[in-house]
Order: C-alpha cells, then sequence, then structure tokens
DNA sequence: ATTAGTGTTATATATTAATATAACACTAAT
DNA sequence: ATTAGTGTTATATTAATATATAACACTAAT
C-alpha cells in the first residue's frame, strides 16, 4: 500500500473504499471486512481505520453495527449520489485549476482531445 | 484569505504563486513582494511564508537574493516549462480519477462537453 | 454463562505543519 | 559607519496525524 504525503492517509482510505462503493466492488448493503482486517489491508493503525470508517459512516457511505460489522449503505440512490459527488468534484477541480493557469474552454477541449486521441 | 484544511498551507501559497508566474501577473525576472509583506498579504507567519519560497526557489520558479528580495525566474522558457507541468498534473489527475470511478474515455467526454456547454 | 469476533475509546509517543517571537546575515542607500 | 530593508535561521508552543498498545462495549454463536 502507498501513500500520498499531501494527503492525511485516512483521507486517501476514505476516497478508496468509495472508489470501490461506487464502482461495484463493494455492493449496495453488503457487510465489508472488519476494521482490524482492513487495518492489515490497508496497512495502518486501527485507530487510523476507525477514522476512516468513522468518517465514512459521517458521510453515508458506511453503516456501523457496533459488535457486528461496517456495511455499505443499503440505498442505491445513495451510491449514485457519491459517483455524481465525486465526478463532480473532479471536474471542477480540473476546470477551475485549467482556468486558473490560462486555459480558456476552447484550450480546455483540445488538450483532452489529444490526450484521449492516445 | 481561504485555505483548505487537506493540503498545507504552504503547498497553497506555492501554487497561487505560481499560477500568478504562469498567466503573467509576476512576470519573468520581475521582483516579488518581500516574505515579510507576502507573510501579511497571505496572511501567514514569516516562517511558513519562507517555506513556501524556499520551496519555489527549489523548484526554479522564483529564485532569493540574500539582502535584496526574491525574483521571478529570468528564464521564460521555465515558466512554459511549469504551465506544462502544472496542466499535465490536472489532466492526469482528471482522466485517472474519472476512470477509477467507472468513467471511460468517451463518457469522460461527453460529461466535459455538457459541462463547457453551460 | 462463556467465548470469539465485532465496533469503540483511551493513553502515551513521534512527526509534521503552523504559529509567535526573536535574532542573525547580508545589501544598498544615506 | 549607520540604517532600513532584505533573506534566513532558531527556539518554544500548539494542533493534527499516525502509531503502539490496551482496554471497553456489544453481538452472536456455543
Amino acid at each position: 500500500m502507498k501513500y500520498d504525503t499531501t494527503l492525511p492517509i485516512y483521507m486517501q482510505i476514505m476516497d478508496r473504499i468509495k472508489k470501490d462503493v461506487v464502482t461495484g466492488v463493494l455492493k449496495s448493503g453488503e457487510k465489508i471486512d472488519s476494521v482490524r482486517a482492513l487495518s492489515e489491508i490497508y496497512d495502518v493503525n486501527l485507530n487510523t481505520m476507525h477514522h476512516a470508517c468513522s468518517e465514512l459512516e459521517r458521510q453515508g457511505v458506511i453503516h456501523a453495527q457496533r459488535g457486528v460489522g461496517n456495511f455499505v449503505t443499503a440505498d442505491p440512490l445513495m451510491v449514485e449520489t457519491i459517483k455524481k459527488e465525486m465526478s463532480d468534484q473532479l471536474v471542477n477541480k480540473f476546470l477551475t485549476g485549467m482556468k486558473d493557469i490560462g486555459y480558456d474552454e476552447n484550450d480546455i477541449f483540445e488538450v483532452l482531445k489529444r490526450e484521449l486521441k492516445k
């Protein structure tokens, strides 16, 4: 497991789990690995893993059941919402970032067309 | 001045200054405000501002002259290089991020076309 | 009732980032 | 030589992350 130094580890883990939920690797309603198992899989401390999970719960991605385990949100609509949120944020960051360094919308379109042709 | 909690402040400042260099708000070879003035403008501690500046110098964006001031790199080619680096990183983060959440290249293209039509 | 496996909380330690504050080192003008 | 304005370095303090380690609280099966 490799982590970026620019973002807290617990956030990077949240991101990976959200991606798994959004892509269906983790299915709606499904039980996920225990925090202890996950802390080994992601190679982090138990507290760090719990930090990630409790934040994910606050965001409605998963739901914890004490003594039982963590479960992916049972609401499939929520999964779509999360996907929309993530893509919106990506698009927004990309467009504002490009505009901030002087590209107009046509430029952006051209850059991307060139990049996607590869 | 508003800062994001997800990225260290000194990096966010570096980003803003690099944007100013790339867009010509700060011109090649030009003297920039003193670290003390900048620390007030960006509303951060002098040490934080110096941290940002010394990193910018390490990256070749600016050049410090002790007792005199900081200057934007005199090499206009370097400015272009920085711009290219920044756009490459933006494009890369966007594309990998979108692919990670299940969009293929056609999807990405469509999402962006729709967004740019607004 | 006991036990194994859950989520959860707590204490102590180390590291990084940011702050306040002060001083040092150098340059250019006076 | 002095001075004002630069970059630079240093010390102490606080807050956020991440760690090791231990314990607590709850659930389901035995």
